[in-house]
DNA sequence: TGGCTGTATTTTGAATTCATAATACCTCTC
DNA sequence: GAGAGGTATTATGAATTCAAAATACAGCCA
């Protein structure tokens, strides 16, 4: 017995687009042709078209009118401003976790904190980040707010390709391992408000800003970008 | 001289239809017809599919495959996840608002807090919704974080049609003003953490979805939405 | 009469075609 | 040889066409 329900061609293209972005085969700033696309994918420009729309209203390529698309060019602001958004959404999202939670669920983030723990003990920073991400991930879906899930996708989409670059002193990484000791302590204690000052204020996002300083070029996207 | 940047067409269809979904000429869960658009609004299905598209990324319509599209049916837990994440929203907006914003921007705030109190107390609730609006747009831009006022925006335009149901209580409007008052101290005082705070329990929200309870159907939508 | 099956119609999904704007290239002039 | 102007080519925007799925409807049978 096959598959019965097809998803629509645009979404696939939209899906597969987005990799390609991700993975930086399309590079920042570099123009998008759609015969190219077409071509690569085996559609017509019909989909790929609709799938540029999308992309277009998640931010992640620009249309120029009668001019193609490009992959847009982050801006240190733009990265800056999308990290405080997030802050803004994992802080909210432990407040509704501390609500939502079962504990069981609790349990399961504890055991993840201790894996992190191990990992950091071990300096595995590839674990680490991992096992971290987890745990945002388990707290943000302990939400129950599939909205709020939505977005911090969408968002997180878009610097996704500049994240995770992978430099981290020892100072930050100490500060950002104790951050996740009182989270743990707030999630157990089912204390909202204190999570979710935690996770606002999560130095993750500022270091992860204060590290990319050299891999975004601030605005030198500019040189392209004067349409 | 004639105008030579033209919009694309899908934009503008896009922005005729957000329009008639806010205005309520589609109704929730109506099914939309593209031949019946495509004839009202006297273009091909080519930039109207394209335009159906965004809006479903932008979460006003859901596409069903092969069977068309129509407009998403509220259900009170979206509309109170939705909330909830507005004033996450606001409460970052009021925090970078207290970093960025000049001193002629707070007194401009100043003005409009007092002239909302003026109709306050001449019960004028119109007027008072009005000018709270543009207070706490005000503020949103003041943050000067795009990606902000960009979600914020499209999480607003999702819930715009239940807005505003002008029902309101004098406990309700009391505390209203009571939490203004606090707020306009607080952006005086650049004081971005019990901004923040105060816009993120601004009992609004609350307050909004507790009179939803008449206006969106809880989950009897679901008598159409299982697909 | 009520339900089921098969055909006709309508609607959507995707490819193609046509029109127009942008780009590249070539010539002509200075 | 450099630059301006004009033509050819290419790419995009939008309409149309073709194909496939869903819906509506009619006839058939119990």
């Amino acid at each position: 017995m096959s598959k019965i329900q097809q998803r629509s061609l645009y979404l696939d293209v939209a899906d597969r687009v987005r990799a390609l972005i991700e993975q930086g085969d399309l590079a920042p700033g570099e123009r998008i042709s759609e015969k190219q696309l077409c071509e690569r994918f085996g559609v017509s420009r019909t989909p790929l078209r609709e799938a540029l729309k999308v992309l277009a209203s998640e931010g992640l390529i620009e249309l120029l009118p009668n001019r193609g698309a490009r992959v847009v060019r982050l801006t240190l602001k733009m990265v800056k401003d999308t990290y405080d958004l997030m802050g803004a959404l994992e802080g909210l999202s432990g407040e509704l976790a501390c609500q939502n939670i079962s504990d069981e669920g609790i349990r399961a983030i504890r055991v993840l904190h201790d894996e992190m723990l191990r990992h950091y003990h071990e300096r595995n920073l590839p674990d680490y980040f991992r096992v971290n991400q987890r745990i945002h991930e388990g707290i943000l879906a302990a939400s129950a707010n599939e909205v709020l899930q939505e977005t911090y996708s969408n968002l997180n989409q878009r610097v996704k390709r500049v994240r995770y670059s992978k430099k981290m002193t020892d100072d930050f990484w100490r500060k950002a391992v104790q951050d996740h000791e009182h989270m743990i302590l707030a999630l157990e204690a089912r204390d909202g408000r204190r999570l979710g000052q935690i996770l606002r204020d999560h130095l993750c996002n500022k270091l992860e800003v204060a590290s990319l300083a050299g891999v975004v070029e601030d605005e030198s996207l500019l040189d392209v970008a004067h349409s």
